[in-house]
DNA sequence: TCACTGATACTCT
DNA sequence: GAGTATCAGTGAA
């Protein structure tokens, strides 16, 4: 079941804790594609010095971080790659759960053609995970793009998350974000999270 | 398996 | 013009 508007409206801390073990689901050229979520860290742009709408920052670009909780925020980063973020919290509130990390569960052989151009039976474990386990590269894999910045996660029918059982408090591990050096004190903030000894997670 | 480094283009100052 | 919420390739063990 798709998760509702509901689901989304809540803090960002809250939200990548729940976030994790649901399945993303993008359908794109007639392929349905599903990757569990197992890795998401939180951005809370009030006090965060690592989000891009710290201090109360509005451009263009960062709109949908204003947006109501539950649409998508997918920006450009380092000239190359894509990053994918769901929007938490109400509008006017600039919170978001960056989704850094997935497990495929169906549409395999597609992700895996989009990848490396060959079929998961002729790929290693390590080209296996390697498809998926970091925030551009579930990007590529699942075709999520720019052109789906601002979607509807509630609305849409080609990019959306549906609900799956809960991971257990035991089975989340909460860690230092990643590639944030430059944030100071904010870059120490207990914000990732993973469910533990998942070997999709990007970095343990 | 791990550490290091270059690529690359978009956004804000 | 500078900086960037990253990745793939390389080389050494």
């Amino acid at each position: 079941m798709k998760l509702s508007h509901n689901f989304y409206s809540k803090d960002a801390l809250t939200l990548s804790k729940d976030l994790l073990g649901k399945v993303l689901v993008r359908k794109v050229d007639g392929q349905v594609l599903k990757g569990k979520i197992v890795e998401t860290e939180a951005y809370i742009g009030a006090i965060d010095k690592a989000s891009h709408a710290y201090g109360g920052r509005r451009t263009e670009r960062i709109e949908p971080l204003y947006g109501k909780g539950g649409i998508s925020y997918v920006y450009f980063i380092y000239g190359m790659y894509f990053c994918f973020n769901v929007i938490a919290g109400l509008k006017d509130v600039a919170e978001g759960v960056l989704i850094r990390a997935i497990e495929p569960i169906e549409g395999i052989d597609y992700m895996s053609q989009i990848r490396t151009n060959k079929k998961p039976s002729e790929l290693t474990r390590a080209q296996l995970k390697n498809i998926s386990n970091g925030p551009s590269k579930l990007c590529m894999a699942m075709k999520i793009t720019k052109a789906n910045n601002w979607e509807d996660l509630v609305e849409s029918e080609e990019l959306y998350i549906e609900d799956a059982p809960e991971i257990s408090e035991d089975n989340i591990v909460e860690s230092k974000r990643i590639g944030i050096d430059y944030a100071e004190e904010a870059k120490d903030f207990l914000w990732r999270f993973y469910i533990k000894d998942n070997p999709w997670v990007s970095k343990k």
